[in-house]
DNA sequence: GTAATGATTCTATATTTCTGAAAATATGGA
DNA sequence: TCCATATTTTCAGAAATATAGAATCATTAC
């Protein structure tokens, strides 16, 4: 991870209609959603919702699959995981009790571990 | 935390100088950084750099206080964690066995506690 | 082969964003 | 007060991005 590509992973979720469609693939799992059904879900433009996508896809924030007439797209959640481990690259350098609050990411990120909480249910 | 709010925080982050920006105050700690100081580090003009730190402190990602003649610019921890839990929330919605890789960003993020490693240092 | 469906690409327009130079503001010292 | 330093604001042109309609491509059904 360099600067430039996670200055391009986070464009690609800086706008809001593309942020609500990672968070809806993020959500759906690793089968994905079409195309379709995500337009449907969000109320976009089919060909607004395809550059979206494209842009998304392209930044590898996301993935798609042919099957049959459909594509169903995915979070990749690795490409996630790096994004925010190179945002959280050496937090501590200056005062490592700054990290404190940095610590609760943990616990919400490791939702399948029967953390404490996540942001929805305090 | 909602899809807008977040959607400009990371339209924030989404340009590689002001990804430069807040990392380096990421690293340099509470004390903050003096706004010549961050453009020397840099390379940036002072107005294309008052710009950008306009942008990030607008979006709440850092702040400045005066101290004399300079302004010290430092990260705001805990907004960046509310972005972080924000992408993460419900990422287990369709299928729990997918957040084991995101199980790694708590090492990351832990990075106080002796934790395993970053990615700076594998 | 033709039709129908799902999705993308092309094209045009509208909007936003980035940048650097110059001018303006704020602070501290002579 | 006047000057020097530090930062911000303003401005205008250039560049990038977003959106939607129409046309196109890919796949399946008849």
């Amino acid at each position: 991870m360099n600067s430039k590509l996670a200055a391009d992973l986070l464009a690609s979720l800086a706008l809001e209609a593309r942020l609500d469609v990672f968070r809806l693939l993020v959500k759906a799992g690793p089968q994905g959603v079409k195309a379709g059904d995500i337009a449907l879900a969000l109320g976009a433009h089919a060909s607004t919702l395809s550059a979206n996508l494209a842009v998304l896809s392209h930044a590898g924030l996301i993935e798609g699959r042919r099957e049959g007439r459909a594509i169903f797209y995915s979070a990749r959640y690795d490409r996630m995981r790096d994004l925010m481990a190179y945002l959280l690259d050496d937090c501590c350098n200056g005062a490592p009790e700054v990290c404190a609050p940095l610590v609760d990411i943990a616990n919400r990120a490791a939702c399948c571990g029967g953390a404490p909480a996540s942001e929805a249910r305090p």
